[in-house]
RNA sequence: CGGAGUGUAGCGCAGUCUGGUAGCGCACCUGGUUUGGGACCAGGGGGUCGAAGGUUCGAGUCCUUUCACUCCGACCA
């Protein structure tokens, strides 16, 4: 494509609302355009042609994997929710709102209830299973304070699938399936991260596991053994448990536990003095939706006593118990392998989880089994942020000069620059290689035709939209000479040629041919 | 929801204290010069100053109300 058509409006000031490395150059590169409302933006050319990109990564080894695509309808009737006992549960980010008849809608967060709803209008039997239905979608939480791009806007996309099954073996097959498979698309994308042990929180289901893109404006701590594959969120880390003795100083915190039905409870927990108590696990260790701070409270009621003091402290309470609250620190040792465990932080893009009957059971999502009985199905589901995927991508290639795109993301393979449009020997060599290489080749290439522009600007948009190569044809030219710049490392390699040459097309066939090659071997 | 802050041209900002013709940089348009690292000269277009109400001869500026957005905390792909 040439620059000079394309709507590519770069920036060389920031906006003043962005902070993160992904939300500034995804704005100043003219990839997206934020709307105004906050946490929604427009994707421009670029941005939707890279967003395509990653989309298609996903669906590819999706369908490898057997999995199929559908589209649900983005407005949610609200009785669905109403029947799996979500309307009331979700919140202020689940999106309301009426018809002209009075209706009502949500705009879906997440798409369980739909999913289920065509799974039980069309699978009755057991011949049917296992099935595992996916969309790339819009999604709308109404968050209470979007942030960062596209990191956490309001709307974004979703890639999200639930697969059915008439066994817990056979769910846990799949789950394992999507691992491998979410690990392949991630690789793909060219990104470092990690499988992570994760805290299922509002989706429900146990056994979830997150994929943790490594970078350190991540909002999630991680914590990973340093010599074994074992990684948690910090929500759901475990160590190898400490050995206390009786002398060990004890610290109590006073919480108040907050439950579904509006009821709330003062509960206290006991941990050792030089450890954090984990809230995330305090919070399940009491079943309870929410721990908010609270006064202290002298009379113990109930009390919850960090596993590791079990048999050494002296606490009484009416209710007293033992669980896994506190947090782990770094230098512990990991419980699978003695190696030490460490912080790092991550940007959560995908999530997978086991869910069983969770939903299939209220929304009587039934199946008749070989003996004829009627069974709910045994769920798994499976998200991927597919936009999140774009400013994670930017968080860990960039440099200060803006986005380094990995080579499945890349908006093109390669920009010719044409230092000064205005020349004509320059301008006909880079109009013979981009129909060489584009037209005959089919690399994606965007030829930097702008007559209005010179050297500078073209340089600078070119490591601003992190195009992997460039190629530059300016004043070498005369002597025979272009060069091919890595954006990576902005590393130049020199093409050769008899000046003598210039002008006449068979010639540039070869060039065209040596630059392909070297592309496509690096 | 708690705390802090900001709304003035497409973007970034000044002007508000002390009321008196709405400005600057970038971007944009025209002409010319320039052409390997965000060029230069000359000319030009673009604003109900977030909104509503009030005070005043006169309000971007003062008063009241309201809306929106941003940043810091608790939730999430």
């Amino acid at each position: 494509m040439r620059y000079s058509k394309l709507l590519i409006p770069t920036t060389k000031e920031t906006p003043n609302d962005a902070t993160l490395a992904s939300h500034i150059y995804l704005i100043r590169g003219g990839f997206i355009q934020s709307v105004g409302g906050s946490g929604l933006y427009n994707f421009l050319p670029l941005g939707k042609k890279i967003l395509d990109k990653v989309r298609a990564v996903v669906k590819e080894e999706l369908d490898k994997a057997g999995c199929q695509e559908v589209s649900l309808s983005f407005v949610t009737p609200a009785s669905l929710w109403q029947e799996s006992g979500r309307l009331d549960k979700y919140g202020k980010e689940l999106l309301r709102f009426k018809d002209r008849k009075n209706n009502d809608f949500i705009l879906g967060p997440t798409h369980e209830e739909m999913m289920v709803n065509l799974v039980r209008q069309t699978v009755k039997s057991y011949k049917q299973l296992p099935l595992n239905v996916y969309q790339i979608n819009l999604k709308f939480r109404d968050e209470i304070r979007p942030r960062f791009g596209l990191m956490r806007g309001r709307e974004f996309l979703m890639k999200d699938a639930y697969s059915f099954h008439a066994s817990t073996e056979d769910m846990q097959r799949e789950f394992a399936l999507m691992e491998e498979t979410y690990k392949k698309i991630f690789l793909r994308l060219g990104l470092e991260f990690r499988v992570v042990e994760a805290d299922s929180g509002a989706i429900g289901g146990s056994g979830s596991k997150e994929f943790m893109i490594l970078a350190d404006s991540g909002e999630d701590t991680i914590v990973v053994c340093d010599s074994c594959e074992y990684g948690a969120n910090i929500e759901a880390a475990i160590s190898k448990p400490k050995s206390y003795d009786a002398n060990t100083e004890i610290k109590i915190i006073t919480m108040k536990a907050l439950y579904d039905d509006g009821e709330s409870k003062i509960v206290h927990f006991a941990v050792p003095a030089s450890i954090e108590l984990q809230e995330v696990k305090a919070c399940n260790a009491v079943n309870a939706n929410d721990l908010v701070a609270c006064d202290e409270s002298a009379t113990m009621t109930t009390l919850i006593v960090d596993s590791a003091l079990k048999g050494l402290e002296t606490l009484e309470a009416d209710e007293k118990s033992y669980a896994d609250i506190s947090s782990v620190c770094e230098g512990d040792s990991c419980v699978h392998c003695e190696g030490t465990l460490r912080y790092t932080k991550g940007i959560e893009a995908g999530h997978i989880f086991q869910l069983g009957t969770q939903y299939s059971e209220p929304l009587a999502c039934n199946f008749l089994d070989e003996n004829g009985k009627s069974k709910p199905m045994v769920m798994g589901t499976y998200g991927i942020g597919v936009s999140r995927l774009l400013a994670g991508i930017i968080e860990q290639n960039h440099d200060d000069k803006g986005c380094i795109w990995t080579k499945e993301s890349a908006p093109f393979e390669l920009d010719i620059i044409v230092a000064n449009a205005k020349d004509e020997a320059q301008s006909l060599l880079g109009e013979n290689l981009y129909a060489k290489l584009h037209t005959v080749r089919h690399l994606d290439v965007l030829l930097d035709d702008r007559t209005k522009e010179r050297f500078g600007p073209k340089m600078k948009d070119f490591e601003l939209l992190g195009i992997p190569y460039a190629l530059v044809i300016g004043k070498g030219l005369s002597e025979g000479k272009i060069e091919l710049i890595h954006r990576k490392d902005m590393s130049k390699v020199e093409f050769t040629f008899d000046p003598e040459t210039i002008g006449q097309f068979k010639y540039f066939d070869a060039l065209a041919a040596d630059i392909y090659k070297y592309i496509r071997e690096n």
